[in-house]
Parts: C-alpha cells; sequence; structure tokens
DNA sequence: CGACTACATCGACGAATGTCAATGGATAAG
DNA sequence: CTTATCCATTGACATTCGTCGATGTAGTCG
C-alpha cells in the first residue's frame, strides 16, 4: 500500500490551468527529453558555446572542427543533432556553412526548468 | 583555410571576465552534459514532474511506480540517476523513501541555456 | 570540361543506456 | 526469530550513441 494516496490533483472545477500542479504527459516528456538529449553530449554543448562566443552570431562550420577536437565527420553528425534537435540553424552560402543559435528554442527549455 | 580566422578571443588584459565571450572548457562541458543527460529521458522528466506537481514537495517512491508505467527497479534505477545528478534529494525514513527537488540545482541548468 | 574544396553520408565498431525478472538488504510488525 | 514490505542491486538483453575512415555530393575556380 502508499504511504501517500494523494497522487495528482486534477481539479475539474479549476477555470485556469494551474501554473506547478500539472504533470508532463508522456509526449510532452518525449519531445522535451530529445531537446535535452541534445544537450548531454560534452562536444555538443561545447559547439553550441562557441557559437554563443562569436562575436557575430554566425559561426562557419569550418571553424568548429579544429577547437572541438573531433574529426569533421563527427562534428557534422553533431550539428545534424543540434540542428534537428531545433537548437541551432544551419545556413549553407558558396561552399560553406554557417550556424546560429535560434534562442526561442533555448529559452523554452529555460521555461521547463522554472 | 578558414572562411574566418576570428576564432575567441581570450583577452589577457581583461580584469573582468565578460558574461558571454567565455567558451566552455571541456571539464565544465563535461559536467553539464551528464546533468542534462540527467533530463534526456521521458521517464525521468516525468518523474521530475510528479515530484514538482505534489502539494508537498516531497513524493515517496511508493507513489512513482504506477503513473510511470514502468517496473520497480527501473524506476528505482531512474531514481538514482536523478539523485546522482543532484536534481534530487533522497530521504529514506522508515521503510519509505521521499525525493525532493533540488531547486538551485535546477536554476543553475537554467542559467546555462541565457 | 576537370580539379579542388567544404560538408554530408555510409559502414562498422565498441561503449553506454533502458528495461525487467530475480535476488538481496533493511526495516517494521507479530 | 519469523514474516512481510519497500526499495536497491544484479545480470542479461536489445537498442542507441559517439567515433572515425572511406566515400559521396555540391559548390567554386580555371
Amino acid at each position: 500500500m502508499a504511504a501517500s494516496t494523494k497522487g495528482v490533483v486534477l481539479d475539474p472545477i479549476a477555470c485556469c490551468t494551474p501554473v506547478r500542479t500539472d504533470v508532463l504527459d508522456e509526449v510532452q516528456a518525449t519531445m522535451l527529453a530529445a531537446s535535452f538529449a541534445a544537450l548531454s553530449d560534452p562536444i555538443r554543448l561545447r559547439l553550441l558555446s562557441f557559437i554563443a562566443a562569436s562575436e557575430a552570431d554566425e559561426v562557419c562550420a569550418c571553424d568548429l572542427v579544429e577547437p572541438s577536437g573531433r574529426s569533421q565527420p563527427t562534428v557534422s553528425h553533431h550539428m545534424k543533432i543540434l540542428v534537428d534537435a531545433g537548437l541551432v540553424e544551419r545556413d549553407k552560402r558558396g561552399l560553406w556553412v554557417w550556424y546560429r543559435l535560434v534562442p526561442s528554442r533555448l529559452d523554452a527549455l529555460r521555461a521547463v526548468l522554472a
């Protein structure tokens, strides 16, 4: 038997959704987990950091390989994960590819941790 | 040759560390990645959500198994990961184990995304 | 056209992860 | 002590992940 039978209170009469009494459903949790998974690798965090620290808010892919200490295919792999997660935007101009952060996505993840 | 040779600017003369021009080093990145990895699973996010949504800011482990839809050993495994990441505190009282969030750790992660 | 460059994709490998049944350890009750 | 309960640990398995060499694709320049 449970030590507490309180569980989650879902008041059907409440007119406004309370800020912190709702529980993540499986769909929300799965989507958020995918976003956090993109942040769960040291190399990816450093790649994000490189972009965030750039004076222009854009970084060329060619400038990410050497400081990351990984091979070019590996960096390309990680950047694809960040782009697929919506945390970074990709812009190909001529031969080069430029990456930008997507602040709104980072803000959305921050909000979940509040 | 790189399209941009700007790279990371580390001014040895700056007296105060600038807020957003620093790049994560490998140690910082590894520790943060470990924290985000704890958030990268849907079940763990829901477990955190269950605790956050509780009226008392404490939840008994026995109340986490059924709503999570996983076996008792699996829930125990995930809670250990959350505790090891410092996101949750464990308190055993008698036969039962109670879990609390550690808001300061969540705040710290939020700060990284700013 | 052909040569060169920047980046992506493929294939393979070892390592890490999520899962549960079975078992173990600790605490409470009789 | 014996029994019952709550939770943790172990062992095994399939799956996912990070990594790199090799190769492919798209764009630039003569």
